[in-house]
DNA sequence: ACGGATTTGACAATCGTTTTCAATAAGTCC
DNA sequence: GGACTTATTGAAAACGATTGTCAAATCCGT
């Protein structure tokens, strides 16, 4: 396998633009849309292009270093997770924030389903949503 | 089972562009997007406008006689499953084809990771996505 | 600071999906 | 069957998220 898609590839270079566009997205605690950060850096007095954002995070994303989800509206949402492994995700749909779960156990189903009616796993989704205790008071 | 178990009984009237499409499902045995669907029927001879099968597809999938996934791009596909108890997806990237999972495994490690973090569990997702046997030739 | 490559950002373009609305066709009543 | 009411259809326009374009701005090694 060639690593041409792996980590390493990603930004060259340094901008103002790109540490506000991370920065926002630590601030953030939670999943966002590119929007939704784009709003956040305009109401802080950050001045970065929309299309800007949307790189940026495409970019974040392919290089690993944020996690990216489909709403059921299927729109995209990024979120800065504290580990580069793979892992899966407890949300709130109250308030947007979650908590990062490993599972082993999801893994090792998802491998063993596949295999299981001859298919050659490539990748699957398991994400919990619920109220957290903050919000279900 | 009789179909007075269906969801908000709206006003329903039968016309042959909604057999179409529902047949088209049917013998599509996996998920297909709308537009997918409008090229089969299409290619079939019938003539359906692509925003009645866009309608259709939407009206079938509130009223749970199908199921809707999001793909990584954030295209809904659709699909008739077998049975109206909850499962989940073996799903094909090249074909489309799917196999029906239940999973007890699953819904107990949703409940316990909700539990475990105070969340109070209200729904979760879980598919594989892999490639099946007969695309991997 | 210079100069070339990278990145930005306003705008246009694209893609999937929804809305609009006039025309069509189902179901009903006679 | 025929007239009538109204859900449904479909072509086109509208829409929202995202991507492409390209000149201008910016970064960085020299």
């Amino acid at each position: 396998m060639s690593d041409m898609n792996r980590k390493s590839t990603g930004p060259h270079r340094s901008t103002k633009q790109r540490a506000a566009i991370k920065d926002a997205l630590v601030a953030a605690r939670g999943f966002r849309s590119a929007q939704e950060l784009h709003d956040e850096l305009k109401a802080e007095g950050q001045r970065v292009g929309l299309t800007t954002v949307y790189r940026n995070l495409q970019a974040l994303a392919s290089a690993g270093e944020v996690d990216v989800l489909r709403t059921s509206e299927g729109e995209a949402i990024y979120r800065r997770c504290g580990t580069g492994e793979h892992h899966h995700h407890l949300v709130c749909t109250e308030c947007g924030n979650s908590v990062e779960v490993g599972s082993e156990e999801i893994e090792s189903w998802a491998k063993r389903v596949a295999k299981h009616h001859g298919f050659t796993p490539v990748d699957h989704t398991a994400e919990v949503f619920g109220i957290c205790s903050g919000c279900s008071k």
